[in-house]
DNA sequence: ATAGGGTTAG
């Protein structure tokens, strides 16, 4: 036995130095040896507490002492010491350590196979795990046991090899240990065979807490709550309590469930039996308010925390960050620098959206930075997403998809990213290609979220055939019944102008959310029935379904589109008495509203009485009204208050010279024109689409470049000859260059919208119905000129431009007061 | 001396 000196200093030690090197060169100073033993030197002359001493090793280089000290002693050679140290380095991490002193064991036992394996499992060494245990089964004589099962039943990393596991543990009679019995449960449950783990569990003839709780995951993890709901109704039925790990199992689903009633009773349930120090439990409790959007009690629960660790501080985050507040969120990641936890990559998938919320646009390049060098974007998809998501959301699109090439392998969720992001910068034909692309990838399976990325992208640029055949494999799926996909469906076939299907498709979709009826109320608007739009929300209310704010700006613009003012005026006061409070949206359509019918002063008035400061789409809004009404004073005043909060848009400096243009002021003209220029602004190219044979044609003004160019010059001077015999007289006032008459009529006449109609008049049947759309407002000359070509080719002409609808028939159009 | 079940996401 060994026993130390009396006075134990280095000198004592150092004498074993030289043959401590050389056999495990693992010991680097002899005063390592001497402080992990200073712990058994408290009585001289007494043999060392080992126990004590494996206890004191916390940190790599002590353990590596004592090893050396058991080595000298002789005491290494001992199974049950050398056993010890294979789980003493695995518990300081350092699996090598553990594999190297396992290696020097020469005749291991039960016990040694499973400390080695279970210290793969507890350091993530799943691989090796797995290799060990065929090590063990095939080259050792040693038998498994019940306890060799569990830790690689965690570490299987598939099906395959799970029953693999499994057979064993038949083979050799292990699976009605309890123990083992619930890792096979987790491991079927885990590949997503819960039938198989349920079987298992059912047959198992005790269950014991973590059995219980295995089962309970499972379900829940595989997205069956109600089966989850069910295993722990039986489980309290057979008297067992819920623990903490069943309760921070359970909340994530009262949340998924929307069930607050069950997540606060389980609150409660925490606190009477003092689950609530556990952090799972509190981190759990967080996320569930979070979701429930109760961020008091989130917040309530994170400032009792005892402990918090890098979920608590991760929760909290969201919590704010999923309820719009993002300067509460930044506060939080303050905090959690402050106590020093460092982010992870949950972290910084909220800190994205945090940036991209709060329109942060230099803070963006510094979470892309942050996780470019930590090359998080090469493990993670989820990061690469979010980066993705953040600089589509700030507008820095062509970043956004630098990022999305970078991504090594990209899921669903990616590619509708990416989807979304070009149809939200609307940039819909990427959007398309994108999806193009995606469809051929054959290991992507478009899920919902792809389908609500690319229908209104093929609404925006009205690609009804692509739309429809898309309709198709949605049916496929059976999404179409799903609220979101169902209503972007409403829209694609509303905006594409054939408003009876949206109908229909309406009566199919679950209606309790406003969301349908917000899509079906803006449709009928944007195609000038007001009335019908004014009788869809009273239908709404009628079925209980409440309004939102954006029900309320469907409502208005439907209102102001017919010219319905005084309904518009009822559904403003309405909208407060519903307590939702006017936004700068809801103001730009009432101002559009008043204004459109002619009550500039009016609309004036109200833009004065506003408790917020206008922004420039509700003074854009008065100047398009006196751009129609011809004001010229108010429209400078208009235009004077835009240009203070936006000088950027384009569009404006257009209606202003539009309004200095229609009265002759062409000087005037040439100044606001040239005020555009030496800001930068360049007038966004007008074009026109028509969508035949599943192709979308698009057609910029003037032109020159298309195969038919010719025939559709032709066919529009013939037109023209037809339509001024008929009484059409060029207006002139949408021509913004100061030219001799000849140049003003060709100027017209090669606008995007009439290239894409003489277009479609030559390259479909006689009389069969055209539908254009054109990215800007239809120019009034257009619209005017469309009423006697409908007429002339006794074709239907359906225009929508980016408003509304112009349905075009026999010389008439649907919409009233154009201009 | 060795074992299972838990919370956050785009």
């Amino acid at each position: 036995m060994f026993r130390l000196v009396p006075t134990c200093k280095g000198r004592h030690f150092s004498r074993y130095l030289p043959r401590i090197r050389t056999h495990y060169q693992l010991c680097s100073t002899a005063a390592n040896c001497i402080r992990v033993s200073s712990h058994g030197l408290e009585n001289n002359n007494k043999e060392i507490d080992f126990e004590l001493l494996f206890h004191s090793c916390t940190k790599t280089h002590l353990a590596k002492g004592l090893h050396a000290l058991l080595v000298v002693s002789g005491k290494a050679q001992s199974i049950f010491i050398a056993t010890k140290l294979v789980n003493l380095y695995a518990n300081l991490g350092d699996v090598s350590l553990s594999r190297h002193a396992f290696d020097r064991i020469p005749k291991k036992d039960v016990f040694t196979w499973n400390s080695m394996l279970s210290a793969y499992v507890r350091n993530g060494r799943f691989l090796e795990a797995v290799i060990c245990l065929y090590e063990m089964l095939l080259t050792s004589e040693v038998r498994p046991d019940f306890y060799t099962f569990p830790p690689v039943l965690k570490a299987c990393g598939s099906l395959v090899d799970g029953k693999k596991i499994h057979s064993w543990v038949f083979k050799l009679g292990f699976e009605w240990d309890v123990f083992v019995a619930a890792s096979l449960v987790h491991m079927y449950c885990r590949f997503g065979s819960v039938d198989v783990a349920h079987k298992i569990f059912n047959d198992m003839p005790f269950r014991d807490q973590g059995s219980w709780n295995a089962m309970i995951s499972g379900f829940c993890q595989n997205g069956k709550a109600a089966e989850a709901l069910n295993v722990l109704d039986d489980m309290r039925l057979e008297g067992m309590k819920m623990d903490s790990v069943t309760v921070s199992t359970i909340l994530p689903i009262c949340a998924q469930m929307d069930d607050i009633l069950r997540g606060i009773l389980i609150h409660l349930y925490v606190i009477k039996h003092g689950l609530e120090f556990d952090v799972f439990v509190s981190n759990a409790l967080i996320n569930m308010y979070a979701k429930f959007a109760n961020l008091r009690n989130a917040q309530k629960v994170f400032d009792q925390m005892v402990a918090r660790d890098l979920v608590s501080w991760n929760s909290i985050i969201a919590a704010y960050e999923q309820n719009d507040d993002p300067n509460a969120a930044l506060k939080f990641f303050g905090g959690m620098q402050l106590n020093g936890i460092q982010p992870d990559v949950l972290t910084l998938v909220s800190l994205a959206s945090i940036v991209a919320q709060s329109r942060d646009h230099k803070n963006s390049r510094s979470i892309h930075g942050f996780v470019m060098r930590r090359f998080w974007i090469m493990v993670d998809v989820v990061i690469g997403n979010a980066i993705v998501d953040m600089y589509a959301k700030l507008g820095i699109i062509d970043c956004a998809h630098k990022v999305f090439e970078k991504i090594p392998s990209k899921d669903v969720i990616s590619w509708n990213t990416m989807i979304t992001g070009y149809a939200q910068n609307g940039l819909a034909s990427e959007a398309i290609e994108m999806y193009c692309m995606m469809e051929v990838c054959k290991d992507i399976t478009p899920n919902q979220g792809t389908w609500v990325s690319i229908l209104p992208a093929y609404s925006h640029v009205g690609a009804l055939q692509q739309g429809m055949r898309t309709h198709g494999r949605v049916l496929k799926t059976g999404l179409h019944l799903d609220v979101f996909v169902g209503t972007c469906l409403i829209d694609l076939y509303g905006k594409c102008g054939r408003l009876d299907d949206a109908m229909s498709l309406f009566y199919e979709v679950p209606r309790m959310s406003s969301v349908p009826w917000n899509a079906i109320i803006s449709c009928h608007g944007i195609h000038g029935h007001g009335e019908a739009s004014l009788q869809l929300f009273r239908a709404m209310l009628d079925e209980g379904v409440k309004p939102d704010h954006v029900t309320f700006i469907s409502l208005l613009s439907a209102c102001s589109h017919s010219g319905l003012v005084d309904q518009g005026r009822w559904c403003f006061h309405l909208m407060q008495e519903y307590g939702i409070k006017p936004s700068l949206k809801h103001y730009g359509c009432m101002v559009d509203l008043l204004g459109r019918a002619g009550f500039l002063e009016m609309a004036f008035d109200f833009i004065k009485s506003m408790t917020v400061q206008p922004d420039a789409s509700v003074w854009g809004a008065l100047l398009g009204a006196c751009r129609i009404h011809g004001n010229v004073e108010l429209g400078k005043y208009a235009s004077d208050r835009l240009f203070e909060v936006d000088s950027e848009n384009v569009g404006y400096y257009v209606l202003l010279s539009n309004i200095y243009a229609n009265v002759g002021k062409w000087d005037v003209v040439d100044e606001v024109r040239s005020l555009a220029r030496d800001r930068g602004l360049r007038k966004t190219p007008g074009w026109s689409s028509i969508e035949l044979n599943n192709r979308i044609e698009v057609f910029y003004t003037g032109n020159q470049s298309h195969p038919q160019c010719e025939e559709i010059y032709n066919e529009l001077e013939i037109l023209t000859a037809k339509m001024k015999s008929l009484g059409y007289i060029p207006d002139y006032s949408f021509v913004l260059q100061d030219v001799e008459d000849d140049e003003k009529d060709h100027i017209l006449t090669s606008h995007s919208e009439r290239l894409a109609i003489a277009y479609g008049i030559i390259s479909t049947p006689p009389k069969s119905p055209i539908r254009i759309f054109k990215n800007l407002r239809v120019c009034g000359d257009c619209h005017n000129a469309t009423k006697f070509i409908s007429k002339i080719t006794e074709r239907e002409i359906i225009v929508r431009d980016s408003t509304r609808f112009h349905h075009f028939k026999d010389g008439i159009c649907s919409c009233r007061d154009y201009w």
